[in-house]
DNA sequence: GGTAGAACGCACTAATTTGTAAGTATCAAT
DNA sequence: ATTGATACTTACAAATTAGTGCGTTCTACC
């Protein structure tokens, strides 16, 4: 984790998405365009362990990016959604997801050569 | 290295920037607009190792995203540049850069707040 | 009493990424 | 002969990230 001065805008950016899972977390909360629970978030986001998701998400949290509402009740009832500065980062963050879909094929070529790479 | 399907375009993006140097690297190189020798380009990404430099630039040529121009010679000199799609990441790269520069302010002190809490 | 539910926390391990140190080849200059 | 230059490679160590297993709290249900 370097300390500021950046060497360009984007080192910033990837430290605030960089973390397996934040991504797919960013995207599953914007796709959703509301709140959700944790084992709601969890289904959505797929093969996660409870302890990776709630480490992630919590860092989300501290950084700014996501809003935690807890319902203080028991059993524990806790939704998750996107504040206005994790919004906006992820409208700067379509642009590239656009670019990501539309060379899917290489991308998926190229992931498959680093496969090939390793064996 | 997951295999695709990608959950989002932007993972497979994240696997071809992922790398500590990488970002750097594309940014000297669009900076450059040209070709940077192996040295040279050390020189411009700043604290960086012989071996790390080597390893991340060989993983993006390999990947399609920079070319390297061997001038087979002795002492070795080598130089390197950008792809027509390296380019093109670049651009789609170009928003996500102009939000972290805009966003500046907020994104330090992020950083800022993230080793207060590690301290 | 025991179990289930939900969203964590803690201790420790495993996996991955990054880095250090030394070495390589060949030519030119001292 | 020795040193310097350049762009790597190799072996291993250090640092960082991701994951496993167990535990916590309190209520409801069997």
């Amino acid at each position: 984790m370097p300390a500021a001065p950046y060497a360009c805008g984007i080192d910033g950016v990837v430290d605030l998405i960089g973390g397996k899972w934040k991504i797919v977390i960013l995207h599953r909360l914007t796709s959703t365009d509301g709140r959700l629970r944790f084992s709601e978030l969890r289904k959505q986001v797929g093969k996660v362990s409870e302890k990776m998701l709630s480490q992630q998400i919590k860092e989300m949290v501290a950084d700014g990016l996501v809003r935690r509402i807890d319902y203080k009740v028991v059993p524990p009832h806790v939704a998750y959604e996107l504040t206005a500065f994790g919004k906006d980062l992820c409208s700067a963050l379509y642009p590239i997801c656009d670019w990501g879909e539309r060379n899917l094929g290489e991308l998926t070529a190229i992931s498959r050569a680093r496969q090939d790479r390793q064996a």
